[in-house]
RNA sequence: GCCGCGGUGGCGGAACUGGUAUACGCACGUGACUCAAAAUCACGCGCCCGCGAGGGCUUGAGGGUUCGAAUCCCUCCCGCGGCACCA
């Protein structure tokens, strides 16, 4: 029987797909659309390894059954060409990266054919690319007329050994470079913002609409981080109209705030401090400035700060606190300042305790000892949790919850505060000080400010060249073109400055997947009326690294472009999944440490279907796990078996005598067939393709068995065979190939194709089961209670006796043959008989 | 510290809504075929005791609910990921 060679018969495939146009999706057909998209990849110097794979596959898997169900399926492809590691890469190599970009996009699209993907090639999307990122200017200036995006002054991170700025997702999690490891500053730089936080609410709101994992939407709410509170204002003594601001979330512990921290950087410092401790307060916020993130930051330290010598008033007892300046409250949070309620917050006790400040309890636990009259107490361990008011004034005796709304109405009343929302979420820095990013077209005039390139001037060309590297302290390499650099203003003609900075990329991949709907449009960024049939996009896969990045980003321009008019949808990704990792020798894939698996290195010998079967089989999709070659080699000899179980029923026996003992082994395999069938496809929807595989491959060992049965009866009848058993044997072998064609689609179509079958296996349609079929083998079981038969029951003949169990339970429950006794024990006769023994309730 | 996820054979991993724990595969063992090897096919394979029939134990640990728990509840331990002085 001739071999499967895989190599002979993959590359044959992917042209013919390619040749027929076979994954040129027609847009125009919306009636079942389904939008399959993977995170798109980085030519950043690096091949696609198996860990690109182990996403692309398993996405692709999904959207060709959902092909073979019928659906219209657009599974697009393309590049996120632009952003700091190409750039580095081409710092590093002396090369430029809009060259070598080309050339590892050219390789990359190799290695994706490899895959035998069903990417729609036609509709390429490449961010560097003029022709997109003219649209992504557009995008923005839409943004900039609408106030979503604007200027500011801010501090941004800085590294000093680089000598350059760098993005938020460059900072380790330690606080240090990406690329060099050292400790990162704070530079103040004036950047453009997107106006994120505008959304917060809607960003929340959103994530109980979409169909993401758990996880991905908690990590999305906790780095919003929204806290309901309230803003309250101290009067400054003896500066009559001075006032500080503090945000708290805990307005009702507000009788217990016994002095108030300001950040060392804020305003008010200098204009408070006394005299006399004015040395020791510049002192401190000189230390503050020059230490590093790590260190500013490190929850392990030690409390430190400083008086200032002023005190405040508090707004409802008219009391005096004294005001601190300390590094444990950050500027950038709240409003710079907080009160210190020592007995109910950890933090303002250590501090406190540090500083010999007062100590007063105002919440108190039912139970708990009267205080002293202040309230004072000592503790190691402040009590957070609510409870009651004391010490309060009126408020005492009111719940804590009750009271937060209380004291905020009163001060309110008093005009001493007020309800307020924070979020831990900062607006978006999309400033770099870049080569390898798309301009922000916006012209800088001395007499008309911030000017808009108009839209016929776009796109703003990156020069190519341009002297791209670093060390100049993070000047924008943009600068060094004096022909890129002047330009005349659209408004007014005089002499003007392009702005120097280029976008961040995640600005590029915050609306590719409108663009593939659009690739080819010279006039517009997309084409509503294709972007609101198609979107949202149905099924998104990618790494759940981009939980806070990308994915945040693309929400948020959504629903800014919804705002705006531009689409007719708020969320883009209905159903997202993430891939978990692939690693080698348990260790993640590098190129330093060696460990990178090469797709290109196993598909000669073994194939490209046996590598995606691997890679759906071997790991659970969210999970990944460990590579072993020994786990190909087996999804390798599973293809060659069922390649010879699919020769052998195109070549069956003569047909002649039916055989009345086969009857239930056909049953049998029936049975076999659509038990597959339903759990296969289950378990491909639901992305546990593991398990769909694993049901492919009981059905291939039932079928299996069942020919052996077949050619042992058919030698027994001299040579020839029962015609209903080669029927069933070759319409089984067309299933399997059919459900295995999402997995292994060049060998699926291979076989299809042999077994005399016309056109794609794509148009094939998916096998459905048949759920009569699968409940039909019923036995009937007889239910007693306490050993008197009662009822019977049906079911089907391979339940297990603790489903008969069960079902007997609630069977007996329903008509009340248990009247109002409780089970006491169940015996079981698998298939005959259910004694259920009852005890007197109580 | 907080949030999320996880802990099941030698290994990757199954188990729907609480109902035969260990599906499917890998590795391993035995046998068939072969001069031999590879490949293939058949059978076995959680752990312990037992020649055997058989018995006992088992889903990180300990408790609880239930006729019945890998699954639900409580208290811990360990691993991974995220956030982290966010007031």
């Amino acid at each position: 029987m001739e071999r499967y060679d895989p190599a002979a018969i993959e590359p044959r495939w992917r042209e013919w797909w390619e040749e027929r146009h076979l994954h040129h999706t027609d847009l125009s057909d919306t009636a079942r659309k389904c939008y399959a998209l993977v995170m798109f990849s980085y030519p950043s110097g690096d091949r696609l390894h198996i860990g690109h794979w182990y996403s692309y596959v398993p996405a692709d898997a999904w959207a060709r059954m959902r092909r073979m169900q019928g659906w219209n399926v657009f599974e697009p492809v393309g590049f996120d060409a632009f952003g700091f590691p190409a750039e580095n890469y081409a710092i590093k190599h002396n090369a430029h990266p809009a060259d070598f970009t080309e050339k590892n996009m050219e390789y990359m699209r190799y290695q994706l054919r490899l895959m035998g993907a069903m990417y729609d090639w036609e509709r390429e999307v490449v961010t560097c690319h003029p022709d997109y990122y003219k649209w992504t200017q557009w995008l923005f200036l839409e943004l900039f007329k609408a106030g979503l995006a604007y200027r500011k002054n801010a501090p941004v991170n800085w590294c000093p050994k680089d000598e350059s700025v760098l993005a938020n997702e460059q900072v380790t999690p330690e606080g240090r470079c990406e690329r060099c490891g050292t400790p990162v500053t704070k530079r103040d730089l004036t950047q453009w913002f997107f106006k994120i936080t505008a959304y917060a609410d809607r960003l929340l709101e959103g994530l109980d609409r979409i169909d993401w994992p758990e996880k991905t939407k908690a990590l999305q709410r906790n780095w919003i981080g929204r806290s309901e509170g309230a803003e309250i204002r101290f009067e400054v003594e003896g500066h009559p109209g001075k006032e500080i601001e503090v945000f708290t979330t805990r307005p009702d512990t507000l009788f217990g705030a016994t002095y108030l921290v300001l950040a060392p950087e804020h305003p008010l410092v200098d204009e408070i401090t006394g005299a006399v401790h004015q040395y020791e307060v510049d002192e401190y916020r000189d230390r503050a400035r020059r230490m590093t993130e790590i260190e500013r930051t490190s929850t392990v330290k030690e409390k430190t700060g400083e008086f200032t010598g002023a005190h405040a008033l508090h707004p409802l007892t008219g009391e005096r606190v004294p005001i601190w300046i300390a590094d444990y409250v950050l500027l950038s949070y709240g409003t710079g300042a907080i009160m210190g309620v020592p007995a109910h917050d950890q933090r303002d006790l250590d501090f406190a305790n540090a500083f010999g400040l007062p100590v007063r309890r105002v919440i108190a636990q039912p139970g708990d000892p009267p205080d002293a009259e202040d309230g004072a107490v000592t503790l190691q361990v402040a009590e957070d949790e609510d409870g009651v008011l004391v010490n309060s004034g009126r408020f005492s005796g009111m719940p804590a919850a009750v009271a937060r709304q209380e004291i905020t109405h009163e001060l309110e009343r008093l005009g001493k505060g007020r309800a307020a929302v924070k979020t831990k979420m900062r607006d978006w820095l999309i400033s770099r000080q870049r080569y390898w990013g798309a301009p922000i077209p916006i012209i800088h005039c001395p007499r008309c400010g911030e000017v808009p390139v108009p839209l016929e001037d776009l796109p703003v060309r990156l020069p190519y060249d341009v002297d791209f590297s670093l060390g100049e302290g993070g000047l924008s390499p943009l600068g060094r073109s004096e022909s890129f650099r002047h330009v005349r203003c659209p408004r007014c003609g005089g002499h003007a400055e392009r702005d120097l900075d280029t976008m961040d990329t995640f600005v590029d991949s915050s609306w590719y997947f409108l663009r593939y709907l659009s690739a080819h449009d010279d006039g517009r960024a997309f084409d509503p009326a294709v972007v609101n049939a198609w979107c949202p996009v149905d099924m998104y896969v990618g790494g759940v690294d981009h939980a806070t990045m990308h994915l945040l980003y693309a929400r948020f321009f959504i629903k800014a472009l919804f705002d705006l008019g531009h689409v007719g949808f708020d969320e883009p990704f209905r159903s997202l999944r993430h891939q978990g990792q692939i690693t080698r020798g348990g260790a993640k894939m590098s190129k330093r440490w060696g460990n990178v698996v090469a797709p290109e290195e196993y598909i000669p010998r073994h194939g490209t279907d046996a590598l995606r079967l691997y890679l759906l089989f071997g790991f659970t999709f969210e999970q990944g796990g460990d590579w072993e070659d020994t786990g190909l080699h087996g999804a390798f000899r599973f293809l060659q078996r069922v390649w010879r179980m699919a020769l052998q029923s195109a070549t069956p026996p003569p047909t002649a005598t039916p055989d009345g003992n086969r009857g239930e082994a056909r049953r049998a395999l029936e049975r076999a067939r659509h038990y597959a069938i339903a759990h296969a496809t289950q378990d491909f929807e639901r992305f546990q393709f593991n398990t769909a595989v694993s049901r492919i491959m009981e059905l291939v060992n039932a079928a299996y068995q069942f020919a052996g049965g077949w050619s042992a009866a058919a030698g027994a009848a001299g040579g020839t065979a029962d015609p209903a058993d080669v029927r069933l044997f070759r319409s089984v072998v067309e299933d399997v190939i059919r459900l295995l064609a999402p997995a292994t689609p060049h060998l699926a179509e291979e076989l299809w194709h042999r077994l005399g079958n016309e056109g794609s296996i794509l148009d094939a349609g998916w096998p459905v089961h048949d759920p009569a079929l699968l409940a039909e083998d019923e036995v009937t079981v007889v239910i007693q209670v306490d050993g008197k038969l009662r009822d019977e029951m049906r079911v089907t003949r391979d339940l297990g006796e603790g489903e008969v169990r069960q079902r007997a339970v609630s069977h007996g429950r329903i008509p009340g043959l248990l009247g109002n006794r409780d089970v006491a024990q169940v015996v079981v006769v698998p298939n005959r008989l259910v004694n259920i023994v009852t005890r007197a309730r109580g």
